[in-house]
DNA sequence: CCCTGAACCTATAGTCGCTATAGAAGTTAG
DNA sequence: CTAACTTCTATAGCGACTATAGGTTCAGGG
């Protein structure tokens, strides 16, 4: 059995995250010490590693359910696990695109700044162009929606 | 003179996200009309549109008050900007990087998944891998960070 | 000149995935 | 036994919006 601070510590997930997870729903609520305290089995660890590693490939917590549900039934076909695998490296596929053109631009900005006075600075000119060359409204996920 | 859904539709921004720019301070109070409505200059649509382009190149709205700023100081050196560019650029080789590896690992998942049941499933597999290889904690920006 | 409907106004709450804070209570090593 | 650490709950905050509610103003048509 293990505290709340040990499974964060093996699974690599912060405490407040863990009881956030709770929260939410992703993970089921763990039995408790005398004290109050959570103890976690190595169900839990396992069940914690999976989300950590489903996050930092970029599935939301929403897939992440999915997915977790998915293999709490295993003896269902696994086209669905495929089809979220497969919608998580479009989704990828897509922000690679738009981060290799967005490098490229700010490649051609930092070269153009030769060291001069604001005023002639590129890097704020190549910023001030007009927007709206198709289409005004900002897409849903627009290259912005890559970053951070 | 440009009333608030104009300025909008010319920029590429939404309404209410404008509304929110003069609330954080990013865009100044603009005058109003007689019936208490914004309206706004073709400056504060350059404006407008600089922000807008910077936030599809991923800059985050601090960065761009810092690039705003520098532009109204237009006689100062340039040395400032370049480094915002600069450092926005190395964030995104950055992601870049982690998402190319991201897409390798996803493609790795579903082309082993052959469309049996769950139980054989290499999607849930692959995401159960123990975490912490190599230090437990998770850095700010992990892959999931790349990622919306 | 009035009416309708779109666009505008303010204020507030919600989104996602955490992270931080406060203050109390439990646990462990010396 | 005490000090230091961990845990507990509850709540608020982050960035960058987005949505909702309930009201006002404006432009065009009859």
């Amino acid at each position: 059995m293990l505290t709340i601070g040990k499974l964060g510590q093996a699974a690599g997930v912060k405490v407040p995250t863990i009881r956030y997870y709770e929260q939410i729903g992703l993970l089921t609520e763990p039995e408790r010490s005398a004290g109050n305290q959570r103890l976690y089995s190595r169900a839990t660890l396992d069940r914690l590693c999976f989300v950590r590693h489903a996050r930092d490939l970029g599935f939301t917590l929403e897939a992440i359910r999915d997915l977790l549900s998915l293999s709490d039934h295993p003896d269902q076909p696994c086209a669905a696990a495929d089809a979220i695998a497969k919608a998580q490296l479009a989704e990828v596929e897509s922000r690679l695109e738009r981060l290799t053109a967005l490098k490229a631009e700010l490649e051609r900005m930092v070269v153009q700044c030769a060291g001069g006075r604001i005023a002639d600075c590129r890097v704020i000119e190549a910023l001030s162009e007009p927007a709206a060359e198709k289409g005004a409204g900002r897409r849903k996920d627009d290259a912005a929606g890559a970053l951070a």
